[in-house]
DNA sequence: TGTTATAAAACGACCGGTTGGTATGTATAA
DNA sequence: TTATACATACCAACCGGTCGTTTTATAACA
């Protein structure tokens, strides 16, 4: 029984994630949502209790599978800087690209989209952008450890910098649909880092 | 009489622009425009067809504003480097800095939240961006010829990254609010621009 | 200068439809 | 028998938009 429970409440999850992403969180409707799980309102709120409860739960699970997707391939890398190379490719051609979030990226989407609306759920993700910033920010760290990088960078700026081109690579990319901006985003970021090396 | 007329669909307008900003599109309600324009329905509607019709007047406004913000100081100089530098430091400083639109930036948070959406809306925002690219391309076609760049360099490329980069800082300043992100965005960039000279 | 005609401008009740959410009922599997 | 999982009917609030009516500003005329 417990098992049928999980099922559905992860069906849904994933639904809203789609619909989120495609439409955004306000104009998706919970009559979406039931619509896309063939579910009826006593069956959803059985296992949410509001559609803000569900939008935490799809946060996990966009956290979840962004994890996966922009991590790939890079625990081989000894180099800091070729990690930070393969996650922005990662992010931008396999996250954006293959369409792992229809419609754009989830984050991105719903941090323009909630700022100015619900402050506990824009910080809830300006939260998680600040951790990827100091996950870059170490591995930049790295890298001057190694000896690569020309002296006296600003580490925090360029992590912030690295995080603020996925992002308006996201924001241009969504609606236009022209791959062209992926690629020539992925090729100037190359560049920019280059430049970084001593 | 007509005179009233005018200054009213203006201030409606003006009222619409601050709303559209702060709460996007879809979450400003008539009835928001109408308290913020001591204005009843009937009043509003004898001036704007629909709230679409609305949204394509503020927008020719937020333009406008964006356009005399934005080109403040650049005719003054030659090197059309510094004019590119100049028009960055506008767009970040004073168009996000000192809030211009209030809560944000107008083109970006309204290109997010009507991708997938409102197809025609979302296209005549990004023909806007396209008109901006164009100009950064001659720019850097102009710096080319004054032999100040470095050789086979992609200028479309290279603007759209730029319009990229305006749009991603847009995005995360906005829910944090923190002037330091406008900071580094500006000094990367400016850095990022002097990798491109010879 | 005061009066009146006229059209612009604003009002406000109302429309059908949708929103997120709730209370209650029922089928089913352990 | 009992908890789980879902269905159904319903709610008040709000959505964008319409429409007949009333107010108001100005131009023409006396």
């Amino acid at each position: 029984m417990a098992a049928k429970g999980i099922q559905t409440r992860q069906n849904i999850i994933t639904k809203a994630l789609q619909l989120f992403c495609v439409k955004g969180y306000y104009h998706t409707s919970i009559n979406d949502v039931l619509e896309a799980t063939d579910l009826t309102k006593g069956g959803l709120y059985g296992h949410f209790s509001s559609k803000e409860d569900l939008w935490y739960a799809v946060y996990d699970q966009a956290l979840r599978i962004w994890r996966e997707v922009v991590f790939r391939g890079i625990q081989s890398s000894a180099d800091p800087l070729e990690r930070i190379q393969t996650l922005i490719e990662n992010d931008i051609k396999k996250k954006l690209g293959d369409h792992i979030f229809e419609g754009g990226c989830f984050f991105h989407s719903m941090l323009v989209e909630l700022s100015g609306q619900s402050v506990a759920m824009s910080s809830h993700l300006m939260q998680g952008f600040k951790q990827l910033a100091g996950l870059l920010c170490a591995w930049l760290e790295q890298a001057e450890q190694q000896g690569l990088l020309k002296e006296n960078l600003k580490f925090d700026e360029i992590a912030n910098y690295i995080i603020i081109s996925l992002n308006g690579a996201a924001a241009l990319y969504a609606p236009s649909r022209d791959t062209t901006i992926l690629d020539q985003t992925v090729s100037q970021l190359h560049f920019y880092i280059q430049q970084l090396k001593k």
